[in-house]
RNA sequence: GCUGCAGUAGCUCAGUGGUAGAGCACACCCUUGGUAAGGGUGAGGUCGAGAGUUCAAUCCUCUCCUGCAGCACCA
């Protein structure tokens, strides 16, 4: 039998049979490694303990301790372990598959009855007794004919159609758990008793298309969170909790924000303290766009067909488009006209007043756009997703030479402008040529080579998503991390020569002909609605200082200081402060907590001492802790305080 | 749009085949209290909309609307 040479991590070579398995590489370093190894990695690989090794190659053996492999395997096995329960509760249940997720799991299955809560217990309480078994896992790879005939006889089509998508020459891979037995690629654990009994939950059940497909069955999907052990779990869990309590809609009516009603599904009615928040960031976007050389611009909410017609998105876009149909006077057919879903094609318009030269480009046309767009009813959700909503939008008009230092003159606005709002860290992807699409190659290599010049240049990482980009050009995506680590995609920048080709604009070059100019598409917020969500939640409700919508709360302890509270109430507006006077005929403890819930940043509150010495008791958000100060040293500070952070 | 669940007072929710209840919020009164809920009294509901079954529907059935979770969608 042939040799081969294993290398390890610590640079050490040691020689096997060929056909080696890691479990047996493990045991022969030592016993304690093969009882603890879960996997091991295989010329980067994750290999199973019991596939064979052929060739030379470089290894290392997993054990618990590798939170990488450890994971995957856990989630890997608990979705095995979750089917094999099912299906001894329900035998007639069809399995289908069971993918690891981010922080779990989960298992579509075939079933004519819905899941209920319930039987999520019963699966639960079955899985734990599973696990307890300490059941071995094996694996075998078997031939095409025989494991369609296998699941020909078990009944279960959607095996048979699985089988059908291996290509050819791949290993068919069979795993055992127990008795139970399904079709996977691997690996999995030795025994279930590796699997963490107290680290698993099952979260819940949903409709799926089987492959994610509309016209495809739908089949029930219950999915698990998984973890190495109960503390993670347990974190985890209390993630969740505090997701829940930042979520923007219950926030958004505690603390007076806005609503949504059925009259207007996806449309915001934006109450004042809310509105007061959206002011603000809006007066921010527009010093900040202002002083990056942006020119504000306002357009139609309504235009006719026509315009989308030769923009492209009455035929590509029609369905999610507001349709106002007019009946005008005299006229024998009705007008029909959409609500923007976007503001580019009218931008184009606004560009096209006047013969450009390319002395104006590049020209950046910046508008607080409102637009509609019909989302279908399940995609909607709070602020984040709606139907009517307002961009931070503009389009660039430039020559080709000009798209990299715009493309980076826009990184420079939107990395501060996150980093005033308390984002420190944001991602970018960079979606390259998708297969179908215009433009020369020439043309790609430019333009996707000057994006990540742009991006380069501001030493900064990115992805690359291959083949993602539009048709007619690339783009860059920028997700920002939130406080408790979520993503959000909020800016963009895309590069397009395609709209002003259709709405025919163009400039006049430096040799006297006409040129066509490329168009950059780019937000930094996305939507104000949506980001604002992401605002609420990210700060929990206690915005910062300068975007709070009732900075001060002035509360009298006994109503013979009134006088005084509305002075100090005066003297904080008068420096431009969000500030209101809260004489009502109740305790300071009542007003405290009130206005603590309300997410009020300061609470200054005033009896007779404050009366006499001209003075402020000072309680800010979330401390105990009460400060005594004098009324103007108290208003110096807090107006400097809600200075926003591009004044400062 | 699909699957499942839900819709009762401003909010959170309980409840019943014979037209409803709690806590908080609100109004009024008492109380002037020093940093997270003082006390009393009171007002407040076409029980999401429409149709059907029934002597009788908030409750049962159907349709629709809206919301929630997930899926699909986000050119």
């Amino acid at each position: 039998m042939s040799q081969i040479s294993l290398t390890f991590p610590d640079g050490s070579i040691r020689r096997y049979d060929a056909g080696v398995t890691p479990a047996e590489v493990a045991a022969s370093i030592a016993p304690s490694l093969a009882k603890a190894a879960i996997s091991a990695r295989v010329d980067g690989a994750h290999w199973d303990l019991a596939w064979p090794i052929e060739a030379d190659a470089a290894i290392s053996i997993n054990t618990m301790k590798d939170d990488a492999a450890a994971l995957e395997l856990i989630r890997h096995d608990f979705a095995h372990v979750m089917a094999r329960a099912v299906q001894e509760l329900w035998p007639d249940v069809k399995v289908t598959i069971g993918p690891v997720t981010e922080k779990g799991w989960f298992y579509d299955f075939d079933r004519a009855e819905a899941f209920t809560p319930e039987d999520l217990g019963a699966i639960e309480k079955r899985m734990r007794e599973i696990i307890s078994a300490r059941e071995p896992v094996r694996t075998e790879i078997w031939s095409r004919d025989r494991a369609l005939a296998y699941y020909e006889q078990r009944r279960e089509p959607f095996k048979i159609e699985l089988i059908d998508r291996i290509p050819e020459g791949a290993p068919i891979r069979m795993y055992w758990h127990g008795d139970w037995q399904d079709l996977c690629r691997g690996p999995h654990l030795q025994h279930t008793g590796q699997l963490p009994a107290d680290a698993f939950k099952l979260m819940g059940v949903s409709g799926a298309y089987w492959f994610g497909d509309v016209n495809r069955p739908q089949l029930q999907r219950i999915q698990g969170v998984a973890f190495r052990n109960r503390d993670d779990l347990k974190a985890h869990l209390t993630m969740l909790e505090e997701a829940a309590k930042r979520d923007h809609r219950k926030l958004g009516r505690e603390m007076e924000l806005f609503h949504l009603q059925e009259e207007a599904p996806g449309m915001v009615f934006w109450h004042p303290n809310g509105w007061t928040v959206y002011r603000t960031l809006e007066d921010y976007m527009r010093r900040r766009q202002r002083s990056a050389g942006y020119r504000e611009i306002r357009t139609p909410q309504v235009v006719d067909r026509v315009l989308w017609e030769k923009s492209g998105h009455w035929e590509a876009y029609r369905e999610n488009m507001f349709i106002v149909e007019v009946d005008e006077e005299g006229a024998k057919e009705k007008r029909i006209n959409a609500l923007k879903p976007m503001n580019c094609p009218c931008h184009v318009q606004v560009y096209n007043q006047g013969l450009k030269s390319y002395r104006d480009l590049p020209l950046r046309l910046a508008e607080f756009g409102s637009c509609h767009r019909y989302e279908s009813s399940g995609s909607m959700h709070g602020l984040m997703r709606v139907r009517g909503f307002t961009q931070d939008d503009a389009h660039i008009f430039c020559t080709e030479d000009q798209i990299e230092s715009e493309c980076a003159g826009f990184i420079e606005l939107l990395s501060s402008v996150y980093r005033d709002l308390g984002f420190e860290r944001f991602d970018i992807k960079l979606s390259t040529r998708p297969e179908v699409r215009i433009g020369t190659d020439e043309q790609w290599d430019k333009v996707e080579g000057a994006l990540k010049g742009a991006i380069e240049k501001l030493g900064l990482p990115y992805e690359i998503n291959e083949g993602d980009g539009a048709f007619y050009g690339p783009k860059l995506d920028f997700k920002l991390t939130d406080a408790i680590g979520r993503e959000w995609q909020c800016g963009t920048f895309q590069v397009d020569p395609n709209l002003p080709d259709r709405l025919g604009a163009e400039f006049v070059g430096e040799d006297g002909g006409k040129h066509r100019p490329y168009m950059l598409h780019r937000a930094v917020l996305g939507s104000f609605e949506r980001f604002l969500g992401i605002l609420i939640e990210n700060y929990a409700g206690k915005l910062p200082f300068w975007l709070a919508p009732r900075q001060v709360v002035v509360a009298s302890i006994v109503s013979d200081a009134d006088g005084y509270v509305a002075e100090v109430v005066a003297a904080l507006r008068a420096r431009g402060l969000r500030a209101e006077a809260d004489t009502r005929n109740e305790k300071i403890n009542y007003k405290v907590r009130e206005h603590s819930v309300g997410k009020v940043p300061v609470i200054l509150a005033i009896g007779m001492k404050e009366v006499e010495e001209r003075s402020v008791s000072l309680r800010r958000l979330g401390e105990t802790r009460t400060e005594s100060l004098g009324l103007d040293a108290v208003v110096a500070q807090l107006s400097a305080e809600a200075t926003p952070p591009d004044l400062r």
